[in-house]
DNA sequence: TTTTATTTTTAGACTTGTCTAAACTTTTTA
DNA sequence: TAAAAAGTTTAGACAAGTCTAAAAATAAAA
């Protein structure tokens, strides 16, 4: 099955999108996303769920079947490879390359991708620091960040955790944290932010 | 003026069958170049001609503007750098990278390709052999051909030498013949061609 | 919980690039 | 050089992706 630029284009919207929020993105959403009407929206989303690539009920929002995320994540991994190319070989800086990858990103080639990977030497991010997916579409799902880094009433997963004393540990586990818990910050102490 | 993918393409087929043939391109000839019909192809010659890229008039063929030769060239530019990069640098080998580079020439950006010919150290021929033109839309215009094999009146200019050994340089440095000089075949010798 | 506001979908239209079929030119050939 | 053949253009239609305007459904508010 071959995708147009366009279906691309909507698949990874999404696919930002549902990571971004919940799961189930809204047509408003993506219609901001991508700078289209909602109508514009709908009438693609319904292309997208004939073929298979979206989950879709009428007024009740859209998400990737397994094959979209597959496609969205690759789209992903191209866009993130070409990045790395350009800066670390063309001399690109990292705020100019964006535009640029939003191209390459769809050029077709079953063999392209991977030697471009090999070429840059398999990195494993992309210069903003985002993790490139591997070829079989696994990627890390996160930015690393500290916990003490947020805002009151911003929410985070823990996957991974800086101080691995025994003590530490034994605190996290008395708050019932371990790594996929949730985390809302309430409040901090200004003193040292914990 | 920016230019879509297929208006690109007619150009570049107008620019290289202009050349295989004397100047005016016929409608035929462009729609098998391009695996359209006739009809499809007088459409968007009118629209190119619109745009001051083609002369035209009806019946009559079609040739390239000042401007459309330009845009041509560039195309042809890209297209033979990316083949340079797809083989020097991601190890294709020079029979597989045609279709990639005719994705990869509508990349549209000011720097890019700029900055990718200076990646690849200036090459001045593509992997087949073909001369890559300048930034400036100038090009070697030939397709490498043994002096013998013209016909009497016709003009070439020597971009390479067969034979380089002593007494043959000799030769050709007493008829002050060197890369770059014009050469035009007054007669032939019928018994060895000389 | 009924009314109001917001979001989403449908209907109809426009653009780009393509096609087929028919009309029109030019070229060839007898 | 007039009739036949070949090539070219026009007319009308279609698919993809978009839009505006209006209808339908959901969510929010009184």
């Amino acid at each position: 099955m071959s995708l147009s630029q366009t279906e691309e284009n909507y698949l990874k919207a999404i696919y930002s999108l549902a990571y971004a929020n919940s799961n189930k993105v809204s047509t408003t959403l993506i219609s901001e996303e991508l700078n289209t009407k909602a109508s514009s929206v709908t009438d693609m989303i319904q292309k997208l769920a004939d073929k298979d690539l979206v989950h879709y009920k009428k007024y009740q929002g859209v998400s990737l079947t397994e094959i979209g995320r597959k496609i969205a994540v690759e789209i992903v991994r191209k866009h993130r490879l070409w990045e790395v190319f350009l800066v670390n070989k063309l001399d690109y800086n990292w705020d100019e390359v964006h535009e640029l990858a939003e191209q390459l990103e769809h050029i077709k080639s079953e063999t392209l991708i991977d030697k471009l990977e090999a070429f840059l030497e398999f990195p494993t991010h992309d210069p903003h620091g985002d993790p490139i997916p591997d070829k079989n579409g696994n990627i890390e799902h996160h930015k690393n960040m500290m916990l003490s880094s947020l805002e009151n009433g911003e929410s985070i997963v823990v996957i991974g955790i800086k101080d691995s004393s025994d003590p530490f540990l034994k605190f996290l586990d008395k708050l019932q944290i371990q790594l996929g818990s949730i985390i809302k910050v309430v409040s901090k102490e200004p003193f040292d932010n914990s």
